[in-house]
DNA sequence: ACCTGGTTACTTGACAACATGAAACATCCA
DNA sequence: TGGATGTTTCATGTTGTCAAGTAACCAGGT
């Protein structure tokens, strides 16, 4: 996996690396403060994000979070306890417990987008080609194919 | 602060955010995992590489982390517990502590800092010259301005 | 010079959220 | 029946907040 580069490093990758290092902070700023204007945790937010869109087994969550299924017990525990998400039984496994936003689940999750300025704010200074460039740059940074 | 904005939203401003979302998750898998190859957590591994640098005082690692100075005790004490970091007294005033590397923290960090492959392999596939865009997009974005 | 009061730096304590790992339980499936 | 899977519970550790406490700095004013 790890490329042992015998090559000396690229000073702009360095650069780009530090400015990435900058973006991540300044999204988790932006993300936990949106997230807290509701009263809600980063993890909290995450969840009720990835429930906005369809219901999902716990397990699923996890492997999403990238976390112990017994960590998404808690934090489902605490959505559910303010009425934002409901568990369901699976018609087709009754091992499993959908996790489903309620309706004001959903209202909570409609704001809290809206509420998260990372998506405007920042490309606000971009010109529309130039956003173009960048997305297809961070495609092909992550690895992306564009088929 | 944020923009209240009326027109409508650039698919392209969702796509990239989209991305920077996929950026932010992999700057964690990469840095969270490097840290646990050394049995760190991310916020120790923060802090030390924050220390690598140059000693610094309670407080001001709580300003760069943006949490509390009580919670900076503890991951210290940590830290220090295994002989990464070590307390001393500031010449200049008593009140404060000078967070410092030890000689095996400096280690430490320095084989952090090459363990971790984000800044090699996802730049891999862009050239030099798709390296400075980036850059300079990424500056930009974030507001930095280029005098 | 000597308090005195306000500020600053750090720690401690209580407590909540997150995270892991092991063990328990019900359910599925070959 | 026996092994695998999905969820929860429990014990434990780390990270985070906030309030209170201690020590030291730094103005004044007398």
């Amino acid at each position: 996996m790890s490329t042992r580069s015998a090559e000396p490093i690229d000073p702009v990758a360095l650069e780009v690396v530090e400015l990435i290092g900058d973006v991540v902070a300044r999204y988790h700023e932006e993300y936990d403060e949106a997230a807290s204007r509701h009263s809600l945790t980063g993890a909290q937010a995450r969840v009720l994000g990835l429930l906005s869109l369809e219901p999902m087994p716990m397990r699923r969550i996890a492997r999403r979070l990238k976390c112990e299924p017994s960590n998404v017990t808690g934090i489902v525990d605490r959505l559910e306890a303010r009425g934002l998400v409901e568990r369901r039984p699976d018609p087709s496994d009754r091992r499993v417990k959908l996790a489903a936003v309620t309706d004001r689940g959903k209202d909570t999750a409609r704001l809290l987008r809206d509420s998260l300025d990372f998506a405007r704010e920042p490309l606000a200074g971009l010109t529309v080609a130039e956003r173009a460039l960048l997305r297809d740059l961070l495609r092909r940074m992550l690895g992306e194919e564009t088929p």
